[in-house]
DNA sequence: CATAATGTGTTACTAGCGGTAACCCGAGTC
DNA sequence: GACTCGGGTTACCGCTAGTAACACATTATG
């Protein structure tokens, strides 16, 4: 039988392929998105067409990493909605959670965000840009999905909860890019902010005196 | 005095980049980011050291192509927020314009929010990247600016202004990024349920019956 | 035991990118 | 006529993503 070479060979190339990643992410952490593929065979210890075998093309390789480090912040952020708490607060918790993580890792974060898609090779219409969801979709979309499950929004509940789950979330990664740019406040101030912002504070506010109004 | 021949040179070499922003212009919006420098020398039938003569680098360009487009964005959406009517209705008209202007021309649309800053040169570091504020943060201040200048918010209005500016426009930009690939709903309906999301609709909305609440 | 096959790795290359140095040529000027 | 000078080109550099072709070890098979 071939079968247990096969999975011989297969926890192999697993393992290899963990060593990989793990030696993109140092070398993303250290350089950002302009991480190229040969600093990360080297960093690897190894040449190029060892990692192309292992994931294809460029955007194979960011697909691995990014579903690694999503999946790790998703599940965070699953953690801080599902806490038991008030909404408001269960709200501030997320924002929080993912400012936390872009505050600790920003390398990782702008990797993960702007994934450099430029791509200068030739082929740009072939699989890249494809690959994974790029972390905002899913985030939209997980959050689409909790919004949906437990919110009574009546009809068009579905449609109504991808929009906001996609809204929320760009909110929440500009300001948060904004943020960690300009460091104008402190997190705290920031999750505060946003959560009054989504909590209809725009709408409540009042004029200002002698202005025309907004 | 040379400051006539000054002006008669200044005035050619504007006509002439005039024309190379148009062509540039073309070319973004056949072959999207990835536009490259041959690229657009070939279409304004010259080559590339004049593009570098005249914008410097990619990013010069890149940032005088935006500037353009950013400028006449932001002048569309200054008049609908400028428009006579109630709060409501001129958020859901800038939300519109934007909406409508992305959609009418996602090419360039996408060559503004996703620059392709991966920029393969061994330059990264040098002045691409600090060009211009790309398109997303001067919407994020201009709207904080109109926010702070018309909406009374007490006390730290000026960061929470600044901090709903980006917030808003965030979540503007990624709700349309997702609808603009998808086509979930028409654009009125879009434009209505982000305005909803900013009207406190999120706080509001009851638990769904059975859950946990959220 | 020799030989074929198979996985694992390398070197050396292609094609295209952003960016630049060096040259080239026509128009004015002394 | 020599001379600068702005607008233009060719030919190149160093880099990138990606690949083809070759080299070595191990293992299965005659």
């Amino acid at each position: 039988m071939d079968t247990t070479q096969r999975t011989e060979q297969q926890r192999s190339a697993d393992r290899r392929r963990r060593e990989l990643l793990e030696a993109a992410d140092r070398v993303v952490l250290r350089d950002g998105p302009q991480a190229s593929m040969n600093a990360i065979a080297a960093e690897a210890g190894i040449t190029k067409p060892i990692l192309y075998r292992h994931f294809g093309d460029k955007g194979g390789l960011y697909a691995a990493l990014a579903t690694r480090h999503t999946d790790a912040l998703l599940n965070s952020l699953r953690d801080a909605l599902d806490a038991p708490a008030e909404r408001r607060e269960r709200v501030e918790a997320t924002l929080d959670t993912y400012l936390a993580a872009i505050e600790a890792r920003p390398q990782v974060y702008r990797f993960l965000m702007h994934p450099a898609e430029g791509s200068t090779g030739p082929d740009q219409g072939f699989d890249v840009g494809k690959h994974s969801a790029p972390l905002l979709r899913r985030m939209g979309e997980e959050l689409a999905q909790v919004i949906e499950e437990r919110l009574d929004l009546g009809p068009g509940s579905q449609q109504l909860a991808r929009v906001w789950g996609h809204g929320i979330v760009g909110m929440m990664h500009a300001a948060g890019d904004w943020w960690l740019g300009e460091r104008p406040c402190t997190r705290a101030e920031l999750v505060k902010s946003l959560a009054d912002l989504l909590w209809g504070r725009l709408a409540a506010a009042g004029d200002k005196v002698g202005g025309p109004g907004f």
